[in-house]
DNA sequence: GTCTATATAATGATAGAC
DNA sequence: GTCTATCATTATATAGAC
């Protein structure tokens, strides 16, 4: 056997880029290829299932990550919930380009048939709005209201992201941040 | 010549349908052969620059509903500003069948080199922010304070469509739409 | 494990009959 | 204006050499 050229690390992250700028349809075994630097065979040989595996090994490492550098912390750390807020949206920040760059849940989710990748995201989805209810209840919101701005952000997040896409508004996605950085935590008002 | 079987306004809905549902690739053109019950021959025969001209004729066609459905009635009709928010979020929740079907501006602007659609995107956005914009200033806002709130609105719009397809939860956009119908006329807090 | 070469199916697009 | 038939190209996928 010759040597592996691309760890898999390095791999599934090529893909994963692409299939972000393309979504599933977009990102055609030919444009994989070339971002990854290995021939259609080697990527079949290392996703035997081929194009679906590719976008399935994507979302689990995508998941992966959102766990470890997302999730964990805003649940785990012994920063105040405050600061362990503004981690998770630097953090964010970073992994979206400063909304330059797709969100997979959103451009995954198009479409048909791919059950078990929405499955994937879903989960991804609620894990990280779980984490969110958990940190706004720990500042004294009930279930109703810390769901209720936990779900406001999110939708914040993927809303930015599409119009930072539109708009080529380099400054959609900070400001939108920055605003519901201080909603989520802002008083109740009538 | 045979007579035309389908009107140009039933055929670009029907064009329409299918590319928000699976967005520029995965509208294929037997696909958009079959939900428009014209074979491929046909479709090219009234678009002559084939699936690229049907997408700018999709996108031409909601620019126009976009206009005349909304943005008009939001500025010019004789209700009191907040009657014609109400207005416009019962309007696209009608257009958005609820939140379960997909946004063209978001689902078209995936992807590379369709120059001219992402340019009729990209300012329906802009007008549709401006008439939104010119409702704040009206009930008192200052212009920053109008386009923030203004840009708040859209962001949720979509945001909320995303996070509707991804997790199949129907309350998502309507909680949302009441949230946000709120947010926008609320005071201001620290 | 990667490559060249090839198979097979689907895609976007045309030609020409009616 | 719509159709059947066909084209060239690209797509996903496989076989087999090294």
């Amino acid at each position: 056997m010759a040597h592996q050229t691309i760890n898999d690390n390095t791999l599934v992250e090529s893909l994963f880029e692409l299939f972000r700028s393309r979504g599933y349809e977009g990102a055609t075994l030919a444009l994989l290829s070339e971002v990854t630097g290995l021939k259609k065979s080697s990527l079949y040989h290392r996703f035997p299932a081929g194009k679906y595996d590719m976008a399935k090994a994507v979302v689990l490492h995508i998941s992966a990550q959102l766990h470890n550098l997302v999730i964990e912390p805003l649940i785990n750390s012994k920063e105040a919930p405050k600061k362990r807020f503004n981690n998770m949206v630097a953090t964010i920040k970073a992994f979206y380009c400063d909304g330059n760059k797709n969100c997979i849940l959103n451009v995954l989710s198009l479409g048909e048939a791919k059950a078990e990748i929405n499955a994937l995201l879903n989960k991804d989805y609620n894990d990280w709005l779980a984490a969110l209810i958990k940190l706004g209840k720990e500042v004294g919101m009930n279930q109703q209201e810390a769901r209720k701005r936990s779900e406001r952000f999110l939708v914040a997040v993927q809303g930015a992201l599409v119009i930072q896409r539109l708009t080529n508004n380099a400054k959609t996605f900070k400001n939108s941040m920055e605003d519901e950085q201080k909603l989520f935590f802002s008083q109740k008002t009538g």
